[in-house]
DNA sequence: CGGATTGATATG
DNA sequence: CATATCAATCCG
């Protein structure tokens, strides 16, 4: 059956042909025949046509490249159109910057045991437009004031203690996407601190992270791609975020690789990293990205299959960030009140919080004392 | 570890 | 005077 309601068929030579039996019962034979006659006739030019103007591309259109290349030229007299998503190297990360969207397209790491060392703090760096950056493709601090989102790094600080080069490349806003707080300082920090951890395991550890648009069917039934931007240059707020990685042995052999997705929301203690867990492959077709060029895939496996995937646990989350307030408290009264934390979410201080907190309170008590004498 | 906010001070 | 900069403080 012919469905003249969809225009696709209208064009279809089984349509024309219902048409001009209508045509027949309509006005009669003489007309019939008038009407193949004609209809028959556009046909064969049509068919001539085509005919000629392909036997005239294969005879004169395979101008050689130089040809090409010198009309091309001709055509781009005012410049070449630049998106500026050149690759950009910095201290100890490289990316890919979205001119558009004011946000990294990609952001890649390397992390060993040893370049995750070193003393530099976030306390020296500052955010700020990436240098490097065109100013009128800029994303500014200004854009995420009181915005409702926080500055989230792909390549995180906590990856760039080895100088305070890496650690201020690092707080370029060419590295950072709006995120919501929640996910920055719980699950996407707790999947970086994974990250870090498999270096114990792992010589070297590689990772691309990164914004995603992922489309999403709305009531109409159609699907489409929906974001936020912020401030006056419009940054655009991902949906989603992304994260490959994939982790070698002291020689160098694959191990294992993995590709995540996480929505960029409020995420639980509850949601086990494999749920966010992709295929590579599926990944890289809604990025329209080839995140990754040299692996030979089908002999790599999952390291969610390999290592488990498990990320540090609710307690062990709190305990550890309370111990690190503690070490930045500089009064009594902030001591005291870190440490009643403990009580309030019922956790159990281990031995170094005990102790750090020990030394804390007798650091306090001297320094009294010699105010005192 | 991941962040923001505020208030004092310096600066044009 | 308005706007940078930095130190201190706070929260998850």
């Amino acid at each position: 059956m012919v469905k003249v309601s969809k225009s696709k068929y209208i064009t279809n030579p089984v349509y024309l042909r219902g048409v001009l039996m209508g045509a027949i019962l309509a006005v009669g034979a003489n007309a019939w025949l008038y009407a193949l006659q004609g209809y028959q006739k556009r046909k064969e030019e049509e068919e001539r046509s085509v005919k000629t103007i392909k036997q005239t591309l294969l005879n004169t259109a395979d101008s050689t490249s130089e040809e090409k290349l010198e009309r091309c030229s001709a055509i781009l007299k005012y410049g070449i159109a630049e998106d500026g998503r050149m690759v950009r190297y910095y201290t100890n990360h490289a990316l890919v910057y979205n001119q558009q969207m004011r946000i990294p397209v990609w952001v890649a790491e390397h992390l060993t045991k040893e370049n995750l060392q070193g003393k530099s703090t976030r306390r020296f760096a500052t955010f700020m437009p990436d240098p490097a950056v065109d100013e009128e493709f800029t994303a500014e601090n200004s854009d995420y004031w009181k915005s409702g989102w926080s500055r989230g790094h792909m390549s995180p600080a906590g990856n760039n203690k080895i100088n305070p080069a890496a650690m201020q490349d690092s707080f370029y806003l060419s590295n950072v996407v709006p995120q919501n707080y929640e996910n920055n300082a719980g699950y996407w920090n707790r999947l970086e601190m994974y990250c870090r951890d498999l270096t114990k395991k792992y010589s070297n550890v590689y990772i691309i992270s990164g914004p995603a648009m992922i489309p999403e069917e709305e009531e109409d039934g159609k699907k489409y791609v929906k974001y936020q931007v912020i401030g006056e240059n419009e940054v655009a707020v991902p949906t989603h975020l992304f994260k490959v990685i994939i982790v070698e042995d002291k020689h160098g052999a694959t191990k294992a690789v993995s590709a995540f997705v996480v929505p960029n929301k409020p995420i639980g203690f509850e949601h086990h990293l494999k749920e966010f867990e992709v295929d590579l492959p599926g990944l890289e077709r809604v990025l329209g990205i080839k995140l990754v060029k040299n692996l030979d895939r089908d002999k790599v496996e999952s390291l969610c299959k390999v290592d488990g995937c498990k990320l540090i646990g609710k307690k062990e989350f709190e305990l550890y960030f309370i111990g690190r307030k503690l070490e930045s408290a500089n009064t009594r009264e902030r001591v005291e009140k870190v440490w009643s934390e403990l009580e309030e979410k019922k956790l159990k201080p281990d031995r170094y919080l005990k102790k750090l907190y020990q030394k804390k309170l007798e650091e306090f008590e001297e320094r009294e004392r010699a105010k005192g004498s």
